[in-house]
DNA sequence: TCCTTATATGTGGATAAGCGCATATATAAT
DNA sequence: ATTATATATGCGCTTATCCACATATAAGGA
């Protein structure tokens, strides 16, 4: 039951992309980006973050092709490269809601137990 | 342009998913068992890891209700909890390999070039 | 050219993650 | 009770990550 290593090699590249996503800041702003393409600061403003910061998490993303960039004028506009990230992400989100559910269903129940 | 505070808590708990799956060798074990519930020591020999790694491993995706458990005798079986886990990888791993084809296409473009 | 705006990066410090070794715990069998 | 098997955990170490401050670079306008 191995794993070829050309398998690994796919799966670390796969790596790539979800440490990417290991970040709650950087999922925040790949929500933000996928309503439109934003500039740095106006990342940073809206996430309340230091310009450096944004400007880092940027560069993490772009380095694995997760947005890309166009300069305009002294700005640069950042947009999602591929919209399928937010359906992975999506699909993530409605894992959770039902652990969520899940939780807040045993939480119920302990709670008519106890009364 | 603020993000609500409840949605920044879905976002962090969110991150939970997303830096679980930030480890190649979890990844590796989330595709293990998608084929099949194995046991600790079965995945530690499939992925040549030291019985430790492999336990800390999956007690991370446990925590993260990625995977859960069923104590069969001595052993532990470990399966995955929610398929579409396994779906959100696989939209990752599609994007994935469009960028390695198109980056295929531009070293093939610029050998042209200087052939 | 000098100044302003927008973005990127060098740096140091704090925190967390991962690893392997040794050891502890839990179940089952003799 | 002792032993064997399977799994989990304490520990120290190394490495990676994140942050914020200050500074550098890049483009545009006066």
């Amino acid at each position: 039951m191995d794993i070829k290593s050309t398998e690994k090699e796919v799966n670390l590249l796969h790596e790539r992309i979800c440490s990417a996503l290991g970040d709650p800041t950087r999922i925040l702003i790949l929500y933000l980006l996928s309503e439109r393409g934003m500039y740095v600061n106006e990342i940073s403003e809206a996430l309340k973050l230091p310009q450096s910061s944004a400007s880092r998490h940027l560069r993490v993303l772009r380095e694995r092709n997760l947005v890309a960039t166009e300069r305009q004028g002294t700005a640069i506009l950042y947009t999602l490269q591929d919209r399928r990230i937010i359906e992975a992400l999506n699909l993530m989100r409605a894992i959770l809601s039902q652990q969520l559910q899940e939780a807040a269903e045993i939480t119920g129940a302990i709670q008519k137990i106890n009364s």
